[in-house]
DNA sequence: TTTTCATGGCGAAACGATTAGCTGGAGTAT
DNA sequence: ATACTCCAGCTAATCGTTTCGCCATGAAAA
């Protein structure tokens, strides 16, 4: 690779008057502005970033760590992730958690090592913490996505789960069901508990209350949920409506039902928070809550750059979005019982 | 952040100490070692990569360029090569051209700064040409994936799209059908070329031609798609089957059937080469090829390294993988005329 | 004419790691 | 006792930038 040497050998200038035309830091007489950009674009001349990094601590790189990559919801917020990070002038580095704690932690280790000037994460485990630039403390800027975790004074951009969890629970108890049966997420995360609670909540304000066996844990995975609906549909006394904390269940879901013969919602009714793309072409129509991926990841973004330019002198911001429900055709009025 | 000099000075010894510690380099003695390894924990110490690669010219870096990061194909081939990247040791700098040329130069161009040490690319443009490390011409090392471009004398990973579109017309026209139409993709596309020659090649083998207007462009996307089937179907004289040239395209006829109340396969057949993850909720099951993304990726993972490490002295390679047909249920007999 | 001032451009010192080459003390052979 | 070997550990140069401080030149002020 040609250096900033070799560009201010064959212009006959100083580095320092190389270093001045590529950045606008100084004024530099036509003459000899002209030169350099010869001299560049003769040699093909790229700045080296690692070089810069080293130089004043910004590395241009900003990693997202999503916790489960094979999850569409995420591959979702990769690809709004990629262009907004693009936007503001950043790379950006890719890693996945895979739900494991000890992946988390090397990951975070190895955006130390990167010197990555932002995160975005979605946390997996409630003790990792946010690596520090400096023993001082100082730490690297991030942003918690989609899930909270306790005691982190971070900037957090979340989804009301509560509330999309009530109104898909409304939307069926309006419907008359009052056996409702959930395929709920993992306890540990703050998605899944709060999806449940909304569901609680909203059933407890009508003087319902779901029977236990109706609760079953899907662990956010497609292959679970179908064998869990599979069990719970299969039991004496199914519920007549299902609610499905996220989006990638619900396919499973509709599988199982395709599986059993079961014709939806003649025989069961099912709604869902959270969706995934290309759920459109599924018959019926899923009702379901959509979640503003990419307004959540912009405004993700927005704050994380902010940090980074303004430092830890801001207090830490918590932004939640509201959830949509989007009614299909997967949920008819509770028959007899 | 703590430097090497830092631990140095805390356990009283060189930097060059510091860091034969690190990197295993060379001997020390056990009591200045463990002195190192303590300083080391104490100043939560992490080596900075932007200081090695500006030293020794390795970013641990991988850079993979998809051409549209919405497609769920693309999605999973990224889950795959995050994992990949990892498990070698890199870091995975994510980039999507969005089929547009002027943004695969940007991003190589980008790439070549990051000095990256390789390149996985989903290449849109021929004319866009491989960065050069060096005004001499030794190119960082890539690997092309899914597409081929022409005279670019680079390492290569591609599925055999002419023998995917093949089987998958053999199988309708084995079924009788004779009246078969496609979707096909973009003809600027390897993809998009070599599975509509597949699907000629095969009918002509047969002595069958499909009528012109039964060849319809649906640019790999779900939308166009999904406009392009209501459009063919119609039409006074719709084919008995339809060939579509990928999954997120199948997807959208899949939806366009529901919405105009036709059934698959009793009104018409449907099959396609390529897939994409949940489609296995949908009813009837899709019969399609699947293609060994997961492989492919760890492959092109595999030449990657090989040539980062050999550098030039390799010939290019070119492998190619084999598609598979999974049957389901959208493919009926062809019924009368 | 001399002094002051402004300023375009340059030289050289960082940034944090690696590594070639050197130093000096201990062990061995003569 | 001298010379030689060996090798653990150190010093300092280097990678490619940015940037501070300086120099020299020419214009303006005295």
């Amino acid at each position: 690779m040609a250096t900033i040497r070799d560009v201010a050998n064959r212009a006959q200038v100083s580095t320092a008057t190389v270093s001045a035309v590529i950045n606008d830091s100084a004024y530099v007489s036509p003459e000899l502005r002209s030169r350099v950009l010869a001299a560049i674009s003769e040699l093909n001349y790229t700045p080296s970033l690692a070089a810069r990094s080293l130089k004043h601590g910004r590395s241009q790189l900003i990693a997202l760590v999503v916790a489960d990559l094979a999850n569409p919801f995420f591959a979702r917020l990769v690809w709004a992730a990629e262009a907004a990070v693009a936007a503001w002038g950043y790379s950006l580095v890719l890693f996945n958690s895979d739900e494991k704690p000890e992946n988390e932690r090397r990951i975070l280790a190895r955006i130390r090592m990167l010197s990555c000037d932002g995160i975005i994460l979605v946390p997996v485990d409630v003790a990792s913490t946010i690596p520090q630039r400096d023993s001082e403390g100082e730490p690297i800027p991030t942003v918690l996505f989609g899930r909270t975790v306790e005691g982190q004074p971070t900037d957090t951009i979340t989804i009301d789960n509560v509330s999309a969890a009530r109104q898909v629970t409304n939307y069926l108890m309006d419907l008359g069901h009052t056996r409702i049966g959930t395929i709920c997420g993992p306890q540990h995360l703050s998605t899944g508990r709060e999806r449940l609670d909304g569901m609680l909540q909203a059933m407890r304000a009508r003087g319902l209350e779901p029977s236990p066996q109706h609760i079953r844990p899907g662990e956010f995975r497609e292959d679970t949920a179908y064998s869990v609906a599979r069990d719970l549909l299969l039991q004496p006394d199914p519920p007549t409506a299902l609610y499905v904390a996220n989006g990638v269940m619900a396919l499973g879901v509709m599988r199982a039902l395709a599986d059993l013969g079961l014709k939806c919602p003649d025989d069961i009714s099912i709604a869902s928070t959270d969706t995934i793309p290309g759920i459109g072409a599924l018959r019926p129509r899923l009702t379901r809550t959509e979640h503003p991926v990419v307004d959540m990841t912009n405004e993700a973004l927005r704050l994380l750059v902010d940090r980074i330019n303004r430092g830890v002198r801001i207090d830490p911001r918590n932004v939640v979005f509201q959830p949509s429900l989007v009614v299909g055709e997967s949920c008819g009025p509770c028959r007899g019982q």
